[in-house]
DNA sequence: CGCTTTGTTCAAGATTTTTTGAACAAAGTA
DNA sequence: TACTTTGTTCAAAAAATCTTGAACAAAGCG
């Protein structure tokens, strides 16, 4: 049979250790994209790829199934997994008579946005709150009194962007999450916002 | 009188090919801020510096003044300026009497979020569409009628995030754009939207 | 023209980020 | 306890990215 090993793979949780067990064509190009994403996002490669192949995978799947697919190294999955269990873009699921982990990926487009936001981006924002404050005090000790008003004009208009930053986010996720959104619901397991 | 050095850089548009002219404190903090900015987004901490320093100038600046004054080489302002150009985060502003060109901020966020998400950001998504109309095509050669099924349904789960991405991108610039999301208008040159 | 001023390009060097793999920990098993 | 399986850590190697500066264009000027 064509691409047997690949589809034994999939469909069981593989007790035996054997081959390396190549990708299908549509496996390699579907994680491909993701690595894509992940790049877009500032993500190293290993990341997207390990997210990519869960994502193509119908059943959980373990730490060294994850190694032995994609090649590459185990620290390299052990970090990811860990910046995904973070991220809430992967969640374990416990699988009976197994000692494994084993991994799925998180489908909703929500949380996956709300957990990039809460790790990557609001600890930025947060920050600049306090940087600003600092900004503000070294304007105060600039002797030139015109140059001092145009710095503190520039760092108004700065402290107005971030602001309308701040509520940008709420408005982002109320856009992603309304069900009114998504117009043609996949049919079976995955239904997810 | 201290700081002259930077004042006299600040309030003309220097004639003389002087001194290094320091950053004043404040100007290193707020380029500081913009560093990390640009960071956040992917791009490389001298457009950071570039567009940080025109934000703190009163007053247009030339491409050897930013060079001098960030201390960095005319390289990465040519290539800096360039990017920040293409994306609309800087413009030439033509100065009576000189034949250099002269650069000022462009400082409506709703204008820096737009030439983001247009030079940034569609392309990825674009390239997407035609990326997932070949992913599709590769899972039909899949021999096994299971699998086929599952990685059509993972198939359709992307197209939808896709889908509300390219939706939510409107919204934001809406969210961006109205002046009912400005409170503390800045009081005078660059009340911008 | 020939000279200067202004800016761009791009290969090579510097820096940062990512990946690797060997050593280590933790926990189950006999 | 000794041994195996499962996963983590982290220093060093590899890869990717950014910066530099010298060579090159382009355009004004005398």
């Amino acid at each position: 049979m064509l691409f047997s090993d690949r589809v034994c793979m999939n469909s069981t949780p593989q007790v035996s250790d054997s081959k390396p067990l190549a990708l299908a064509p549509w496996e390699t190009s579907m994680i491909e994209m993701f690595v894509r994403a992940a790049n877009l996002v500032g993500l190293p490669r290993s990341i997207g790829e390990i997210y990519g192949l869960l994502f193509c995978a119908s059943q959980p799947m373990t730490f060294d199934a994850l190694q032995k697919r994609l090649g590459i190294s185990r620290g390299s999955v052990s970090q990811g997994l860990k910046v995904l269990r973070q991220l809430g873009a992967v969640q374990l699921q416990y699988v009976a008579g197994d000692r494994k982990d084993h991994y799925v990926p998180e489908l909703s487009m929500k949380r996956l946005v709300r957990g990039f936001i809460r790790d990557q981006f609001n600890p930025h924002i947060e920050s600049g709150e306090s940087r600003m404050a600092q900004v503000r005090e070294l304007i105060d000790s600039e002797s030139d009194a015109a140059i001092r008003e145009h710095a503190m004009q520039r760092l108004s208009t700065l402290s107005n962007w971030q602001k309308r930053i701040r509520r940008l986010l709420p408005v982002v996720m109320a856009a992603l999450g309304g069900a009114k959104f998504l117009e043609d619901i996949p049919s079976n397991d995955d239904v997810v916002i």
